[in-house]
DNA sequence: GTCTATACCACGATAGAC
DNA sequence: GTCTATCGTGGTATAGAC
């Protein structure tokens, strides 16, 4: 029993100190002799628990996913939604859009910065390994499903291609304050971007996505 | 004189080799070894020629940059518009907006794979190096700029930080397209995206600028 | 001045001792 | 189950050939 239960606490501490580290340094910029030291495990540990580097970078991307998936705030509201009955006004349907958009925003770029998860996640983007399947699976595509509902109950008529493409706006301006902050900053002359700033965002993104769906925009974005 | 001509066209095999290979396999992933057997070059000539591979990834990485500063048809597009000093009509900026993001899909998103350049341009947003600032010097900092200028033609009295977050909006689009397209394959379960899903990508982006700043949308993008 | 051969150190992986 | 020794590879540096 004391054995197993080491097993699970070696296991975990790697897990732990390998996330932090990849998501702070990139997979190649993380040396499994520093994954080691940190986890206070020897470095054989690495092959004998995980089988090599690279099955630790899988393993670590599923336990970041276990703890990101949970946050399903954004499910509530549409299911919410879609249980009145009643009648849909447009500017119902805007209100929705724009709380949905801000959801996304604060997921996923609150300056959490002790959180390593996020970050992880978003560095797979630019370098897809066999982790990717699993993160578009249980992360994405939940999410991506969920903004084609919502242009379905607009204009259940449009190609598929349109919707798909409308869905990937919150997603791609994300994926771009996220990853290009550096850029960004440089650009706007600042040292970091605020909260402030990307509710700024967060209103721009709705407004487009409202519009190109020609409802009326509420009156908080005007 | 022929000692000063061999240099030069070994350098110039070095930035070649060197620039297919990082735009393909990553800076990580690419070996001095690799890149100095491709360019039948001896390894030792990479520390002699650029010091090191850091420093041959910045030098390529501005080889790549002047070759593709040259193409700024965007340029053209503008001044072309302000130098006429005829009344401005909104639709005709709508138009200009349209035409302007068309350029930009194009050289960005054209699938021209024998080109490693822009590739090489874009992973840089995701492992900056030190060749970042002037890859936004020469590159993006022009493009944000001219975007930029068309807001201000429009709405000059709007805030600073509204204006950026406009301008960063075809950026953006660009970015994730070109980064994560695996992703949106998978999500969108094809093999690739092609001209046509481009064409669809750049009408709604431009929809999205043009109603942002209340201007009339063209017959073309209805 | 240009290029070649080679040695050096850090890293990932693995076998074998305990 | 843990730890150490060791191998192959990759980036770097340099002495010496031309």
């Amino acid at each position: 029993m004391g054995a197993s239960a080491d097993k699970e606490q070696t296991r975990y501490e790697l897990l732990e100190a390998a996330g932090q580290l990849f998501a702070e340094h990139g997979y190649d910029g993380t040396s499994t002799r520093a994954i080691a030291e940190k986890a206070q495990v020897n470095l054989g540990g690495i092959h004998y628990h995980f089988g090599g580097k690279e099955q630790l970078y899988v393993e670590t991307f599923r336990h970041a996913c276990r703890d990101e998936q949970d946050s399903s705030e954004q499910e509530g509201l549409l299911a919410d939604f879609l249980a009145k009955t009643t009648t849909r006004r447009p500017v119902d349907i805007a209100k929705l859009i724009h709380k949905m958009v801000s959801v996304d925003f604060r997921d996923f770029l609150e300056p959490n910065d002790e959180d390593w998860r996020v970050r992880l996640l978003m560095r797979e983007l630019y370098q897809p390994s066999s982790a990717m399947s699993e993160l578009i699976q249980q992360v994405f595509k939940p999410k991506h499903t969920r903004w084609m509902q919502v242009y379905r109950i607009v204009k259940p008529e449009a190609s598929e291609e349109t919707i798909h493409q409308w869905a990937f706006l919150v997603g791609s301006t994300i994926v771009f304050y996220l990853s290009s902050t550096p850029w960004v900053c440089q650009l706007l002359g600042r040292e970091s971007l605020d909260a402030p700033f990307f509710d700024n965002v967060t209103a721009m993104i709705s407004r487009c996505l409202i519009q190109l769906l020609d409802l009326p925009l509420p009156k908080e974005l005007r």
